[in-house]
DNA sequence: TAGGCCATCTGGTCCT
DNA sequence: AGGACCAGATGGCCTA
């Protein structure tokens, strides 16, 4: 097998190779000295044992193999038929020019997907911060597959909570309804004056519609302007207080945390398109959700001995358990 | 040192 | 024909 190929220094390079089996095929990406090279190496693997080269690469296409540094092989011998031609070697039909078009192209495309899953990484909580070991690809995928549907979990939860606490056939039209349940000093558009009663029926501010009569009183922590929800409690994934979008039999080596993500949710937000809406449902963009623990996206703190805060891929660590993470 | 993860090359296939 | 996409092969790097 090819020991040591440096991809970005595949000219002027003496690669020192170990010929095994089959070696053509480890260095067919050499595209300039491709056929010399499988011919000389048919005839290493001819040899039957394994055999240290020192191969010059650089000087392999245009010289003997004296040259090159391999030595008591005949590279008169046309390509071989006998034990080493069940892998002929590739001669790519494509011209060099364009196979290196199409080798950039390919670069060029995974690279670009590779920016994609960074910008994926980048919206995950806990997958940043000097501390946090980069996500894989896979994990990447699965993490955020999993973010999606605590989320979406956590919408429908957040759906009921208002749906119950709103008036249920009277829309709360403002905050000042909010404000006005919590007790809180109300500001009348239509200031009125001493000693008038207002003529509305229903007013707000000194009359309580029937309906929202049967509204059950409010919770002082829900009249906020903002609703926190433990995304941990609420869904019951407890996964020590860390990621609450993990599965925990699937993340490996979690490390416990005081860190205990919530996300908040404009109650304006959640209510005006709670009420404004005949289905009563939320659209995704009608609310603001965010950790509440610092930011858009918190760096907990987890151990340095662990610095991957999500899984181990040691095998030994937890033999029983699957390598990554699977659906919640 | 083995295993996981990754980048790269490559040929094949499909689409425009 | 050329480009995009995919999957297989291969070797390097890192970590337990």
């Amino acid at each position: 097998m090819l020991q040591k190929v440096n991809q970005g220094e595949k000219r002027g390079v003496t690669q020192r190779i170990k010929a095994g089996v089959d070696v053509r095929g480890s260095i067919k990406s050499y595209s300039c000295v491709k056929v010399t090279v499988s011919q000389k190496l048919t005839e290493i693997c001819n040899m039957g044992s394994e055999v240290e080269y020192e191969i010059n690469v650089d000087t392999l296409e245009d010289t003997e193999a004296n040259d090159s540094g391999i030595s008591d092989v005949d590279l008169s011998t046309d390509y071989c038929n006998t034990s080493c031609d069940q892998t002929p070697p590739s001669k790519s039909r494509v011209p060099e020019d364009i196979r290196l078009r199409i080798n950039s192209r390919e670069r060029d495309r995974m690279h670009n997907l590779n920016g994609a899953l960074d910008s994926l990484r980048q919206v995950l909580p806990h997958s940043r911060g000097p501390s946090v070991k980069k996500l894989s690809k896979l994990s990447t995928l699965l993490m955020a597959r999993n973010y999606i549907v605590t989320l979406t979990k956590s919408l429908e939860e957040l759906k009921n909570i208002v749906g119950d606490l709103s008036c249920k056939s009277q829309p709360i039209q403002s905050l000042e309804a909010l404000s006005r349940l919590s007790g809180e000093p109300r500001e009348s558009r239509t200031p009125s004056r001493p000693g008038v009663i207002p003529k509305s029926r229903y007013s707000p501010y000194s009359v309580k519609s029937p309906r929202c009569q049967e509204r059950p009183t409010l919770p002082v922590s829900c009249l906020t302007t903002s609703l926190s929800v433990n995304v941990n409690t609420s869904l019951g994934v407890n996964l020590g207080n860390s990621v609450p979008f993990a599965d925990k039999t699937n993340v490996r080596g979690l490390q416990k945390t005081d860190d205990k993500p919530k996300i908040n949710f404009s109650m304006e937000s959640l209510l005006k398109k709670t009420c404004s809406k005949e289905d009563n449902k939320l659209e995704s963009s009608a609310y603001h959700g965010h950790l509440s623990n610092g930011g858009p996206i918190p760096l907990p703190t987890y151990s340095s001995v662990h610095p991957s805060p999500f899984f181990y891929s040691h095998s030994a660590t937890y033999p029983n358990q699957p390598v990554g993470m699977t659906y919640i």
